[in-house]
DNA sequence: GCTTGACCTTCCCATGATGGGAAGCCTTAT
DNA sequence: ATAAGGCTTCCCATCATGGGAAGGTCAAGC
């Protein structure tokens, strides 16, 4: 099996395939005598594994750690499950702040016309010009000192 | 005013503000003599404007697009709105993604003992062993057409 | 046999926003 | 004058992924 047919089984680019080789996520695979990599059905598996641990968002450093499990026969379960949950608890960190987010623009939004005339609430509020809320409004998004900085922001 | 001193007034760090200047965010800052950037506080008042708009999400080239709306006093309302708008959607599907990822890990984990057995639903899950659910059950997230490789999956 | 096209190889570069750190100059206070 | 701390530039690292160039290989068709 080629890289290229093995990407096709797996789901995984060949770009990538090579990149988990050379980081040593994936055992280094068989050559041809030309120098083709050569896959078999269990590393296609392997690599199965990998796409769908990606899927859930586990980062490769994870995904090591996941696929030891997996090949030892002999892990005890509360050790994968750890890692899911503390996977949980960042998904769920990163979900509550791009909510937070969301919801500050959303009430900008809401607030702005919209239309031809200059006057807008969001570059208001971006540039500082605290307007006073009738509402008990909420401004702010992210404070600082909670802000994920390993994230998307 | 210093580099430090406009960092410690606007919440951006040194090293970003040079970037900003260096990227064609900031326009170049004045210099010393000797060549230390020197600010305004109509410099620290435009870094703040941009430190809010990371907080909010938003990228540096919708920054940049925000940053001449603001300065230019004829702007339509309408064109900060439309950036504001796609923004809340980008929000929106990556929320969607990690509450996906988040859900599916969550009834994996729920079924795992996480004990010192190595029987494990989530590792059988990412092997692709696909487990009979008697009740309806979500195994799949963020499927590979879906999936947006732009973000942090 | 030779050509052609599709595949493979390695290597370098780019992304986006940020931080770390080194080497060297400047400023300010003691 | 000297030390401490701030400034400068430049390079490198992150994380996972893709793009592309230059060159080797394989299989099919003429």
């Amino acid at each position: 099996m080629n890289i290229g047919q093995a990407s096709g089984a797996s789901g995984v680019s060949a770009k990538m395939i090579r990149y988990y080789e050379s980081i040593g996520l994936m055992p280094a695979a068989g050559r041809t005598q030309s120098g083709y990599r050569v896959y078999s059905p269990r590393d296609v598996h392997l690599l199965r594994f990998v796409r769908r641990s990606r899927d859930l968002g586990f980062a490769l450093e994870d995904i090591r750690l996941l696929l030891g499990l997996w090949q030892d026969g002999a892990r005890p379960s509360a050790a994968v499950k750890d890692i899911a949950l503390k996977h949980i608890d960042d998904l769920t960190r990163k979900i509550a702040e791009l909510q937070a987010m969301k919801r500050s623009l959303q009430h900008l939004a809401e607030a702005c016309h919209g239309d031809a005339r200059p006057d807008c609430p969001i570059l208001d509020d971006l540039s500082g010009l605290d307007v006073g809320h009738e509402k008990g409004g909420e401004t702010e998004a992210a404070p600082p000192q909670t802000a994920d900085k390993s994230c998307c922001r």
